[in-house]
DNA sequence: CCAATTTTGCAACTAAGTAGCATAATTCGA
DNA sequence: TCGAATTATGCTACTTAGTTGCAAAATTGG
């Protein structure tokens, strides 16, 4: 609620023109700029002065062929501070740092240990960021902030509030764990959710800001964007099925298809091999995937009558049945009487929980990087 | 994304400190405005002088009884601009006139000829919005705009999406029609939702802005307020329960508690009677009543899963059984090994709806009213 | 090499917030 | 009743930062 002094006004005419140079790629004339934040030249030339000296931005010379004084040009010093991402799944640490447009400059990958020792898990997850770090050749302390992906129910405060079959994981209060060895501010979310943010950033779900992202099977969660935010719930615990007892209507021991979403190698590609058959018109696989299309459907069918998402995203491996799982699960919510919610195949993958953990941070370190800005 | 010049930051001044006079209900100093909004003392006075001449201030002159040269007092002409409440149910239209700060000025009532008829209904909703204008003794052309509270799903443009066994009201433009007759902007919602967003303003959820609202039997519903805000979904479609085929699940011929939420008198004594018996041991209506509360139990389970609120607030007719209801549903929760959700009461009762809307339009035109604010 | 063109750099101006002092309007005690 | 003490006011001088506009600079093209 404080009034604004001229020297407020300043930073917010920095932060204008600071986020105004960071969305081009290419180097920008101070015409374009003034053109996109409406303050004089002048200003503008007086700020960009003030960015070039404390590092956020560059004065470049390119070649130029037009008639007239040719103009400076400057770019956005986006490497200037880099955050990390971290994936933590049930076999490997995966970790990418990015600079702050969210251009991903490395990637590390370590096969867990044991994945039940919390310890050990962290032990690997910052060798994991170590190698990232080492891939983007960028200097370590460039890396500001960081965020952490990983299953279970997390909290605000990156507290595992429950997670299955993982009692060393329980409380575990993973984002101070992690933040503290790595050295930085660090975030934590549920991989669900944070791929669920991946796929509004840079995935099917573009368009839409309140959606679901879901994976059935062998794992199951759901993400939950709402408003272009993820929705976490009361100690995390929004989007996780797991604890709805709906998951055994799944009936996985009889399910292959549940293997989709396996951590295992091995696993997926029985699941795919099942693909095969059904794709072939093999009336045991038909009838296996028609059951868990049906079974899919009913728990959408909540999410329907809930949350009411725009688009369901399903990923997490069943992206690879798309052919065959999509037009099945449309039916059976019609069937079901649900709402007509468009339902997609993701476009990112097996990467949108780092991906997604990438965005987290930089969303949330956003006033830092940048500054404040107007709201409405 | 436009950059301030001085003008900008004047206007934002402004909001700043007309934001500080209304949060005071009493005349305030301007000594008390400095130290909120940390302003020098000469800007505030020139703004509070600007605010004065527009008529968003005035100048009053209390008994005062100090020493020292007495301060100036200056108060928030709240009922400079007002907006208007309308609750549509299947029996009557209720109204409201509330000012700015959202203090309700006026009510009016009408008992519906026609539900199923809406141009009936328009008529009748705005006959009460004209005896709540004259119940506030206000002038006509103060109300600024409007907000609506019906059943349904209801979409973003105020259009009924679905609405079960009232065919006429399928894709009828709720906020459009009325807003035309009322001569005002009018926004619309789903009547749940906005007895949501009462109970976070002046009700039993003010301490969360995660959490749902319920009413189950006879009518049912679901409104969901996450971040403080209403949450629509999809064609309007979140919280509506009444899609789900969940309700199938509640028996409601048998069900004598279901009739708690009937907008008939008459269905409502016919419940109240069985509370008595079961307060008074009465073993087949404590037999009733159990299997009410695990049937509520069992869908607020669908909503801990999947939105995770902080609380439950159970309203619409609810509340009165409060007492038997609530420690049986929250031990079904426990035996359904759902997530350990606060479970409560309204505190606002009937009105809930009514107040909602209040706060929507107040939500809706707060820039309108009271200019821009910075964010983060 | 000069005209045309386009951008730059700077000086003069304006809007709005801050600082601080002399003054006005009270209460209280003699 | 009057003057001392107290407190808020009204105003002037000053600072910050944004705007305007013009002369100069740095190019290309004939």
């Amino acid at each position: 609620m404080p009034g604004l002094d001229p020297s407020a006004m300043r930073r917010l005419n920095t932060s204008v023109v600071l986020r105004a140079l960071a969305e081009h790629d290419e180097p920008v004339t101070m015409a374009t700029l003034v053109g996109q934040v409406k303050l004089s030249r002048r200003t503008v030339e007086l700020i960009l002065t003030q960015l070039c000296e404390s590092g956020w931005a560059v004065e470049v010379t390119p070649v130029h062929a037009d008639v007239g004084r040719p103009p400076r040009y400057f770019s956005f010093e986006a490497d200037r501070a880099l955050v990390a991402a971290v994936r933590v799944d049930t076999h490997a640490a995966s970790a990418a740092v990015s600079d702050i447009r969210g251009r991903v400059l490395g990637r590390g990958l370590v096969t867990l240990r044991d994945y039940s020792d919390t310890d050990q898990v962290m032990i690997d997850a910052v060798e994991a960021v170590d190698a990232a770090i080492r891939e983007s050749g960028q200097p370590r302390d460039r890396v500001r902030a960081g965020a952490v992906a990983a299953g279970g129910a997390i909290d605000e405060d990156g507290v595992v509030r429950r997670l299955i079959n993982s009692p060393g994981w329980n409380e575990f209060a993973l984002a101070r764990e992690l933040g503290a060895r790595l050295g930085i501010p660090l975030f934590a979310d549920n991989d669900a959710n944070l791929a669920a943010l991946a796929e509004h950033w840079r995935g099917a779900a573009q368009e839409t800001d309140t959606f679901a992202w879901c994976i059935f099977g062998n794992r199951a969660g759901i993400g939950i964007v709402i408003g272009g935010v993820v929705h976490r719930g009361f100690q995390g615990g929004a989007g996780e099925i797991v604890e709805a007892g709906a998951l055994d209507a799944m009936r996985m021991e009889s399910q292959p298809f549940g293997l989709l979403t396996s951590p295992l190698v091995e696993e997926r590609r029985q699941a795919a091999e099942w693909l095969v058959r059904a794709r072939a018109g093999d009336a045991e696989a038909l009838e296996l995937l028609g059951e868990f299309a049906d079974d899919v459907a009913r728990l959408l069918s909540s999410l329907a009558w809930t949350i009411a998402p725009e688009v369901i995203v399903l990923g997490g491996g069943l992206e690879v049945a798309e052919d065959l799982l999509l037009p099945r699960v449309v039916e059976a919510m019609k069937q079901l009487g649900t709402l007509r919610i468009d339902v997609r195949a993701t476009t990112i993958g097996a990467d949108a929980p780092l991906l997604g953990a990438v965005k987290l941070v930089l969303d949330r370190m956003d006033v830092e990087f940048f500054g404040p800005t107007i709201a409405a």
